[in-house]
RNA sequence: GGGCGGUUAGCUCAGCUGGUAGAGCAUCUCGUUUACACCGAGAGGGUCAGCGGUUCGAACCCGUUACCGCCCACCA
């Protein structure tokens, strides 16, 4: 006997506990006759490792779940390959807001302290994103667990290796490079961050239009005319006007550009104008650039801090002045008025636009909105600034990487001799997300990959320094770049040829391995010996490029990366596409010459219920950790408004959760979240997340529970069972049904159809199994022992292990106690049982058809009562109007009696007056009740039911009176119009004749 | 400016290949018949955003408008 409901908090772990250690996450075995079909592997997009369980995480461990329960219970050789991110800007800037908290700075330290105190956060906080996944029910292989920066512990960990083995080649392959370029300059965390780090966001701005003085008094006469020619204005002026959003940037202004169109300037183009502030002479030059339309048609052009401006410098030779240093303030340089040095640079806006009112040079101020890019981490306006970095050569890798996802008619794989030169290719679901990559590699630009931080993958760049004239060491030199990570001959041999081949200088060094390196780290002046390493790191999605095959072992070649490359699907959501899959695209392809992944699904952002974008600041997020093990309103709330950024949003946070949640969350279960997340992810692109609905599948579970328990009552015990040969028409029908649910959720988890697959297992549970196969079995296995009971008992059983089994992937824990409470012993865990593989032959027509047909009378007879509200305890005779009994009757007497509140059938000729009747088949039945109907109430319903009817037929006979209809529609739409005519006509009949049987 | 999506029951959303508009929650009525009240039975509720087109037939295909959302780029 079962206890009356399942406990998930006593079951989920001690369950989980069973699977990890019975090695049921592991893959299993090759076996001789494999081929790569028989392998399935997912690599997960690694969380943070410092971080925390969201509902985002959630959704995306569910579907990956699914897919690999599913797939193992295929038999499939099945690794989802788990591992954490280090995530080098938000795990360095949660680690620097601790060491604040206890008043400590990171630049007090050197950088090997502080990395030490990264590291002891990561081991402090490391694992609890891993136990909240597997809280979750993950199965994962946790016994392969990977960190993107490896272990250093471990010898045999070649995850950094990967790193430094992939830059090398790149670099070596030209596909990595060494450049003074434009970037966006966090100031904030003081690095360069790439394009899609930075967020672009309108803002109330002004713009202020300058006048810059032309040099010696010149002057010229300015013109401006309108569409048709006519001079609008004519002045003498002796100036150019300029407007900008930045003025702190004229400072460093080297020209002034105008279009090489623009008559208003002709006269003045190749004259110098006096920059005021800066009292520098800049020219005016003319560039393609420059909107005639806007503004004044003058643009002054900053080419160190506007990307617009740079490219007009690079193309006109125009000095580049970098104004401010790395933390945005305004720096010493040969160009800088000595009043703004070290002035913060809005600061310095202020008092460059007073300055220049000042001395008569500010012409107007208008208000106007503007885009401000802001860096995503850290929330400031990022600087573009002029630096020293390191890119990848994006362009060379995209073309690859956007002919492995194009895809032929129906996504077929273009073959190999048609032009597709990868092994296999990618493709999108939903097929749309594809366009949107495209769309962005199409136009990608160079990947800026260092940043000025200390946690992450150091580049394994190394620099020989210069001996300046005062005996001083620079580092600025680049050209002496020598990378080398392997320390093999050949490959010392190739790089030496590539250095010689490029006529390097003879100082170059080829170094053959890092500790070689290292060991030469103090750079010895007066042998000219010794190298300095490149401080920089490389931004974090460098590494995790590499993820599909650094988990699986490489640079060595393994098993792993044999059996289980490329990995089967990448199951992750659309806000990291370029981020991401992008990027493990373009080196997957790069250094595996394959695809990473076959398909790759992308899932929907899970929001909160009004439709936000659930974050700590707004205060609605959901920790799905609340909603497994329950959470109170009072420890919700306080979670809620716990290390706010800004206090003073707590009391609104607390109304708001208070009002929406009054009573918190109970404990759900992690089945429950499971279920409502699998049944939301539908292809959309957002999941408003109901906690209604976690509650709703809660007591899913509960019915599946109850269910369960009511065979055990009826000792409905697994058992050799073979559907095929029942005899009972309800156990057939029972069993066709389990055969066609089963197909159907096959056919939706292989067609990444969750919310469908989910949704049919959903409606077989509850209304197939428990409202009809159960109660009709009660009448069966309630009386005597025999033949029919045994079968019965067993089909039942058979049926609830097929529906333990479909619903494995999507609610694993209770599935699996059942599995192992309801059987005496099992052969194998339900973990590891084999999906249903059920024959069509199951499916069987004449048996469904005669359950069908008991359904619709127990339903008509049922809704009859309901509308008269005659309450179930008044049981009645059920009156055919017919010559012979249908034999169906009597079959199912027993089950008519409790379900329709029939105590008798009986055949009639005529129907008494005051019964209620109703029509099956064309058939009418009838149940005297009189004097507890009201005739009129009951004249109404016969009435509106022949309405009903009638409404129906008229449509359908506007459609067969069609001539174009019944000319051109298949005949077998045509054929079905007339027999759902008939069976309308038959019914109408019979009502009407019921009408008149009132009286 | 370019692109992608959305608009279906009170709410949240399904609706695959064009062929009788669906689910959950909520609402209303009845009910404790020995699996389950985290339940059962029944009921009500829709101009599928608007307009036009294709078609025998449109929630679905095409065009267009409106509103909402997101992504990318950007005029200094």
């Amino acid at each position: 006997m079962l206890e009356t409901k399942f406990n998930p908090q006593d079951a989920e772990q001690r369950l989980y506990k069973m699977w990890e250690e019975s090695g049921a996450f592991k893959p299993r075995a090759a076996k001789p006759g494999d081929t790569k079909d028989d392998n399935f592997s997912i690599v997960i997009p690694p969380p943070n490792v410092t971080g925390s369980l969201h509902m985002g995480h959630a959704v995306n461990n569910t579907i990956q779940d699914i897919l690999v329960r599913y797939n193992r219970m295929r038999g499939k050789a099945v690794l989802w390959q788990p591992g954490t991110d280090h995530a080098g800007i938000a795990t360095q800037m949660v680690v620097e807001r601790r060491l604040a908290a206890e008043g400590k700075a990171r630049k007090d330290m050197t950088r090997e302290e502080f990395l030490e105190h990264v590291w002891a956060w990561k081991a402090e906080s490391g694992g609890n994103i891993n136990q909240q996944l597997r809280r979750l029910g993950s199965s994962c292989d946790w016994s392969r667990e990977k960190f993107t920066l490896g272990n250093p512990e471990d010898p045999s960990d070649k995850m950094a290796e990967a790193v430094t083995k992939a830059f090398v080649e790149m670099y070596e392959a030209g596909l990595i490079y060494r450049d003074k370029r434009l970037v966006n300059w966090d100031p904030h965390f003081q690095t360069a961050i790439s394009d899609l780090e930075v967020e672009n966001i309108e803002k109330d701005g002004h713009f202020w239009h300058f006048k810059y003085p032309l040099e010696g008094g010149e002057t010229y006469t300015y013109v401006e005319k309108d569409e048709d020619g006519n001079i609008t204005l004519s002045e003498e002026r002796d100036y150019i006007s300029i407007a900008t959003t930045r003025p702190e940037t004229m400072l460093g202004d080297g020209a002034v550009a105008v279009h090489p169109d623009d008559e208003r300037y002709k006269s003045i183009v190749g004259k110098m104008v006096r920059l005021p502030l800066a009292n520098r002479l800049i020219p005016i030059i003319t560039d393609e650039y420059p909107d005639m339309d806007f503004g004044s048609g003058a643009v002054k052009i900053t080419g160190a801090h506007d990307f617009n401006d740079y490219e007009v410098a690079k193309r006109n030779d125009i000095p580049m002045y970098s104004l401010m240093d790395e933390r945005g303030a305004m720096c010493e340089s040969e160009i800088m008025p000595a009043k703004y040095i070290g002035m913060d640079r809005f600061k310095a806006r202020k008092a460059v636009v007073a300055d220049i009112d000042a001395e008569g040079f500010l012409i107007k101020v208008e208000d106007k909105k503007i885009m401000q890019p802001y860096g995503d981490r850290s929330g400031v306006v990022i600087e573009p600034m002029l630096t020293d970095q390191w890119f990848v050569a994006a362009d060379k890798l995209a073309s690859d990487a956007m002919e492995a996802v194009a895809r032929g008619h129906n996504n077929v794989p273009l073959p190999k001799e048609k032009g597709n030169k990868f092994k296999g290719s990618t493709r999108f679901i939903p097929e749309n997300w594809k366009k949107t990559y495209d769309h962005w590699m199409k136009d990608i630009q160079p990947w800026c990959i260092s940043r000025q931080l200390w946690w992450g993958h150091r580049i394994p760049a190394y620099f020989i320094p210069e001996v300046l004239d005062d005996g001083s060491l620079s580092y600025e030199s680049i050209d002496l770049t020598i990378v080398v990570a392997e320390n093999d001959a050949a490959a010392k041999a190739k790089a030496q040829n590539f250095y010689s081949e490029r006529g390097f200088d003879k100082r170059v060094k080829i170094l053959v391995d890092l500790q070689e390196c290292e060991a030469l780290e103090n750079y010895d002046a007066a042998n000219e010996v010794g190298i300095y390493r490149d401080p920089d790191v490389l931004d974090t999605w460098f590494s995790s490029g590499l993820w599909p095959f650094s988990t699986l072992g490489w640079p060595a070649s393994t098993e792993e990366l044999e059996r289980f490359y490329p990995t089967s699907v990448l199951v992750t959501a659309f806000d990291i596409i370029f981020f991401w899959v992008a990027r493990m695209m373009m080196q997957g392809l790069h250094f595996q010459g394959e695809v990473p992944f076959k398909d790759v699904y992308i899932h929907a952002l899970v929001l909160d219920e009004a439709g936000k974008k659930m974050s700590k600041s707004i205060g609605n997020t959901l920790d799905p950790l609340d909603l497994i093990d329950g959470v109170t309103i009072d420890e919700l709330v306080a979670k809620r408004t716990r290390g706010l950024k800004n206090p003073e949003k707590a009391p609104k946070i607390e109304k708001m959760t208070r009002k929406q949640y009054p009573d918190g969350f109970e404990a759900y279960g992690a089945d429950a979240l499971r279920f409502t997340l699998a049944s939301m992810a539908g292809q959309g692109r957002n999941i408003r997340l109901s906690v209604d609905r976690i509650a709703g599948y809660r007591n899913f579970g509960t019915k599946l529970w109850s269910a369960a328990n009511f065979g055990q009552m009826n000792s409905c015990v697994p058992a050799a069972f073979d559907p095929a040969a029942a005899k009972l028409a309800l156990n057939k029908w029972i069993i066709s049904e389990t055969a066609k649910t089963t197909k159907e959720v096959t056919r939706c988890i292989e067609s990444y159809r969750f919310n469908d697959a989910a949704d049919a297992a959903y409606k077989f549970v509850w209304d197939t199994f428990c409202n009809w196969y159960l109660e009709m079995s009660k009448p069966v296995l309630s009386g005597a022992d025999g033949a029919e009971k045994d079968e019965t008992r067993a089909a039942f059983a058979w049926t609830l292990d097929q529906i333990l089994k479909l619903l494995h992937p999507f609610m694993p824990f209770i599935t699996e106690e059942l599995w192992n409470n309801i059987a005496e012993s099992r052969e194998d865990m339900l973990i590891i049982s084999q999906w249903p593989d059920l024959s069509d032959s199951l499916m069987d027509e004449a048996a469904s058809k005669d359950i069908e047909w008991v359904q619709t009378l127990i339903t008509n007879l049922r809704s009859v009562r309901a509308d008269m509200n005659i309450p179930p305890s008044k049981k009645a005779p059920l009156l055919v109007l017919a010559d012979t009994l249908d034999p169906r009757l009597t079959t199912y007497a027993d089950v008519l009696s409790p379900m329709a509140r029939v105590d008798s059938v009986k055949l009639t000729d005529l129907v008494p007056k005051g019964a209620l009747q109703t029509v099956v088949d064309g058939v009418t039945y009838a149940i005297p009740l009189d004097g507890l109907i009201d005739k009129g109430a009951e004249t109404a319903r016969l009435t509106k039911e022949a309405d009903k009817a009638q409404a129906e037929i008229d449509k359908i006979d506007k459609k067969l009176s069609n001539p174009a209809f019944t000319d051109k529609a298949p005949e077998k739409v045509v054929n079905l119009q007339k027999e759902r005519r008939a069976a309308y006509v038959a019914e109408l009949e019979k009502l009407n004749e019921a009408l008149a049987n009132l009286g």
